[in-house]
Parts: C-alpha cells; structure tokens; sequence
DNA sequence: GTAGTTCTGGTCGTCATGACCTGAACTGTA
DNA sequence: TACAGTTCAGGTCATGACGACCAGAACTAC
C-alpha cells in the first residue's frame, strides 16, 4: 500500500488513459458451462469429447472463447444455446474462475466457469452428432470412470458443490424438472444433489408449507408402469432466485446415503 | 453442437498446438479483493481512494493484475498481503468474475473477485497512508453516502452475499475475531453480517453444541467499561471450512432488524 | 379379485429454538 | 462500603419443525 515498483504492482486503476495494451499481461478468457439434469434418477453432465490434442479423445465440459463484445453472462448463454439449444440466461449461475498458468498446456486461458440446470437434455443431445456430447452420470466422472481433460474434474466438482449449497439458498430444485412436475419428481431431484433419502410424507409437508413456492394445476399426473395413486402436478410458483423450500438435512435421516 | 463457423464458436479445445495468441480476443485479467472487518459493531470494508481518471477521487476496491505465471489465488493473496500486510492464503474466497466489456472505460478487463475476512485491519491501515486507504462502513457504501469506481457497488454487494452465505455454510465467522474471542464478539459478527439480533443464551447453547467448533482456553476477558461479568475466551476449533455452527433463522427472531 | 405400488394425509415423539428469568461477577458512583 | 447498572452463564418453558411411521386412496399388473 505504500511504494508500488513492478508491473504487477500497478493498480488496474492506475493504467493511464492512453495505454498500450501489449504492457500488460493479456489472457484468454473462455467460458465453460456445467449443464447439468436428471436422468434416470440420476444426476448427469453433458461432456463433449475431443477431437484434437491436448487431451485427444477425453471428455470435456462444454466452452468456448469470450468475445470482447460480450459480457461473461452473455457468453455462456450464447456457449449454453450452443450446446442445447436452450436460450435461457435465467438459469446460468456462475460459481467460479479458474486462472492456473498451468491449466492449458497451450496458451494462458482464464475461464469462467458456468452452472446451468435443465431438464430434458437429452432429447437436445440425441440431435446432434452423439459421439460428439453425451449426457454422462456424475458418478462416473467422480469415481474416476470418465477422466476429464485440462482442470474440468476440478471445476465438475466445484459445480456439484454449488448446486448443492443453491439447492438451499435458492431452491433451484424446479430448474430440473419440467413447467410441470410431481412432488416425487422434485423430491428426488433433492434426493440425487444431495445424496440423501427424504420421506415422500414429510417432503410434502414442508414443501406446501412453504407458501407460494409451487403451485397446484389441479390436474394429476399418469402413474408409472408400477401403478400407485396419481400424483398432483405442480407447477412453480415463486421464483427460486429467493430462497429455497427446504433445508438440507444436518443429521442424515435414515435410508440410502450417498 | 453441429457446425461452428465464427471465430466466437471455436471452442478452446480446438485451438491448434501451434495457435498464434493474436487470433484470439486477448483480455486483461485483474483480482480485486474485497476485504471485510467488524469494527464499532459494523461490518466495515477496506477501500482505497483513487488518485487518476477514470473516477479521480473515488473509492473503489484495492486488486490488480494477475500475472501470467500466477493462479489467480496467488494473485489475490499476493494482493491481501500488498494491501494489509496479511499473508493467509486461507482466508482467500473467491466469489465472483465480472467481464463487462464496458466495466472499464479504458481497456477490456476481467477481473475475478475475492473475499477476505479479515480481525483488525485498522491497525494496518493506520501504518499506511491514510488518504490513500480507508475503512469504510459498508452501510455508507450501500446507502450511496460513498460512491465507488467501475463496478465495484455491485462486486461489493455479491461480496456482502456471499459473506451472509457463506457464514452458515461454512462458519466463517471466527474469521472476523482474533485468535481469542468471547462468545459476545463471535456473536457480533453473526449480527451484523445477517442483520438480526441474536439472543445470548441461545447463541451460546447453539455454539457449545456444535462440538468441537470453539474450544474454552479457561481464561477469562477483560470487562468492558460498563463493566458485567468477564466472559469466557474461547478459541476457533474446528476449521471452519467444514461446515457452519448455527444457521441462519428463517423467522426473524424479535429484535434490531437490518 | 388380489397383490403390489405410489400418493396423500394423518399421528406421535423428539429435538431445536426463541423467549425469558435468575444468579454470578464485574464496573463505577455515592 | 453500599448500591445501581451491566454483562455473562446457566437454567426453564413453550412452541414448532422434523423424522419416523401408519393407514387409506387410487392406480397397474396378474
């Protein structure tokens, strides 16, 4: 705070209106996107495979350059159209950036990472080339099944941790599933994020206590193949940008566990 | 996912082995962090004033350029310890990226925020030049009382969210105290952070339930001028990466509100 | 028709928590 | 020294949230 010397030192407040911009240290900056959905009662990441060196062959979280037009929001919904077709800046949250100088053995990249949670990708990912992305059950990447290039394990893992601490604060559970939905299907969105058994009883209870956070369409839903009294669908109600439903449970209840 | 045409489609992947680094858009990366105290029973921010245009005389928030052989968590601690003397890279989190390409009037800037919370930053600041740096309470920042440059209300504001967050997820809050500490002080920062008022015996209960959190010395505090009991000091326990003491009350209990 | 399944609504007991109270231990002042 | 004021520590009490569990309703499959 007192003498300032090196280059590094210089406060970005401190450029002078008429810079040069090869005096100071240029990066490129990407932006990738954790798409994230259910499937098979599963949680699941859309990946690409590469096709070139480094990391020939090896999946990767889908991304791309940000253009100098562009904000970081913009350039991963522009990345997030891209790879689904969805075109929904509502449902991105950024939840990290990532600058190793290791990071790309190519060039020095600084990437932002994106979370985005649908539902229903895989109708999107069977329309395109299928060896080119897949939808892939996070277990798989975190067991170390699936290797990932550059840094994206870290990053995939970074996305998990968020989702699940958003699922809390925000209750983004109803970006999983469609405009409409059973408690069971919100139910076990908490389930898979969280790794935990939650009671179909007492999961209704908090949620419909919670005043306004979904909404009854008075239709029901058609039973599974199994039968069983249909469901009550819901729609979503007040925004899950304030605050969530529910609370992660602190002491596990009993039953499966991740 | 089918065809990429433009320059922006190419994912970073696919850049050649041998990339020539002035094809792509090339950005300044910068660090900026945000760091908080408690101080007078405020949550207070460390800002320093800016001597050049753009926003001659502003506050704005201390950071400055990543190196290109730097993560950007070094570089952000590399900042902490220019700005406070303070070299704990455990206190560092990062929080936020922010890429407006019109952010800065001058050049094309990114820059990745940083949280650190931070006991007695006065002392520090007191040994620099103190036109140059400030404490600043950050209700005179949020009021409007103090205007900042670029976009730094809004890094400050997600910085504050984050800290509200990140207080019951993680326990931060032995952060803002020194390394002893009466559960009254501790107590404090979950005020002022959350806005609320938190009533002493409950805190305590919550607090010494959570084994393992805070951890007695036997020593007791001075009183203050008012007098009263002295109060135990305890120690922080456990690290507080691992989860938080005591949440957030979603009612609001009776009491000062923020 | 029966068994199996799922959903809905309910009860019950436990535990967390907010509100409150009392005594202990200190300060400053009369 | 006596006393008022303050803070801390420990307790009680009532309410409410929540996990566990049960029973009936409504469906499918055999």
């Amino acid at each position: 705070m007192t003498t300032r010397t090196t280059a590094a030192d210089t406060r970005a407040g401190d450029v002078p209106v008429g810079y040069d911009p090869a005096q100071f240290p240029a990066f490129a900056v990407t932006v990738d996107v954790v798409i994230l959905t259910m499937a098979h009662g599963e949680l699941q990441v859309l990946l690409v495979r590469r096709g070139q060196a480094p990391f020939e062959g090896m999946w990767a979280i889908p991304g791309g350059f940000k253009l100098p037009t562009e904000t970081l929001d913009e350039a991963a919904r522009r990345e997030l159209a891209e790879e689904t077709g969805v075109d929904a800046a509502a449902l991105l949250t950024q939840f990290g950036a990532y600058g190793d100088p290791q990071r790309d053995p190519r060039m020095n990249v600084v990437t932002v990472a994106y979370l985005a949670v649908l539902r229903e990708v895989g109708a999107v990912v069977a329309g395109t080339d299928a060896a080119d992305a897949a939808l892939i059950p996070i277990a798989d990447v975190l067991d170390g099944k699936i290797e990932l290039a550059f840094d994206h394990l870290q990053i995939l893992r970074d996305a998990i941790a968020r989702v699940r601490v958003e699922l809390e604060v925000s209750g983004i559970a109803t970006a999983f599933v469609g405009a409409t939905f059973t408690l069971a299907e919100l139910r076990a969105v908490y389930e898979a994020v969280w790794g935990v058994h939650l009671d179909g009883a007492n999961f209704r209870r908090s949620i419909v206590a919670e005043s306004g956070w979904v909404i009854p369409t008075g239709r029901v839903a058609q039973p599974g193949p199994a039968g069983g009294k249909p469901a009550e669908l819901f729609r979503a109600g007040r925004s899950w940008k304030h605050g969530g439903p529910i609370r992660r449970p602190r002491r596990t209840s009993k039953g499966k566990q991740s």
